[in-house]
DNA sequence: ATAACTGTCCTACTTGCCTATGACAGTTGA
DNA sequence: TCAACTGTCATAGGCAAGTAGGACAGTTAT
């Protein structure tokens, strides 16, 4: 078992679609500094055979990862998570931003969750996701070099 | 064209499946006060003619709901906005509530929103969806009774 | 050049989702 | 009781989603 196999669990009893599994975990491990801006993600198929899928599988989720602007893909190379911006204008991370704040308001509402009990778990969670990003940021400094991906 | 009609719009192009766009428009509108607690849903035959669409399309979204603790369905009488607390005990609210913040946050950190401008957008559309719920509150003042519902 | 990697495309199978129709059952008021 | 409502269930068709296998193309080091 590498490390790597570390990073992704898949249930395949959920339900879930493996593929949006994997899109999720890695979105998620990203937010929280498991995954290092620049750094190499695991590649299609070591990762497919770990995780006893097929290689389209995988493909699929990178390549619904590329399509949000989280990974960058190079063939022949690699995924890579992606530095700098992201290629959307603010008008589409405005509409994109508002749509999830929305779902968790009503869903909020409709579990009654008051307005001042819902702020302290929104804290809670930013405090949770830049935490780990902070341990893990602190941990291990330039493990390599971010600017080797592109040698060509 | 009806008051009920216009409580829903179907896109039909959207790729979105019909019976969720209802239910996501009714979660909405409960939230935002424009359906208030133990009021009449639609009845499900006239709101599939006006929609174009299936009773069971609509069926399917109002038995959705009522999973989700939103309506609660009456068979022979209607189905209504559920009145009183939800049916989930805390630690599945807690799971539910922290899964739709999770997303949201995570989204914020690939859409590279800083954690103040997301605690600003949050207290906005909370303030949005208070200020729907107050200003219809004051308009009309008990148009019905609410507990003519059960006759029986 | 060759071998061993990397990701990509085309095609295909299967399963489950979404929608639709018909028949059925509870409620209400004339 | 009867008619006109209400929601429900069983069944089925169509089609897209999810997954998978084979062949192909770019990269890198030997």
């Amino acid at each position: 078992m590498t490390v790597d196999a570390m990073l992704i669990q898949i249930d395949f009893k959920s339900g879930k679609p493996v593929y949006l599994q994997v899109v999720d975990q890695i979105r998620y491990a990203a937010a929280s500094g498991r995954l290092r801006s620049g750094e190499a993600l695991p590649s299609i198929r070591p990762l497919a055979e770990e995780l006893r899928v097929n290689r389209n599988t995988i493909a699929k989720a990178y390549a619904e990862l590329e399509s949000q602007g989280i990974i960058e893909t190079l063939a022949g190379k690699g995924c890579f998570l992606k530095e700098g911006a992201t290629p959307f204008k603010a008008s589409v991370r405005e509409k994109l931003l508002v749509k999830e704040i929305d779902e968790a308001v009503v869903t909020a509402h409709h579990l009654q969750i008051s307005r001042k009990e819902f702020l302290q778990r929104v804290e809670e969670r930013l405090d949770h996701f830049e935490a780990r990003a902070q341990e893990i940021g602190s941990k291990e400094q330039n493990p390599r070099n971010p600017s080797s991906k592109h040698t060509s």
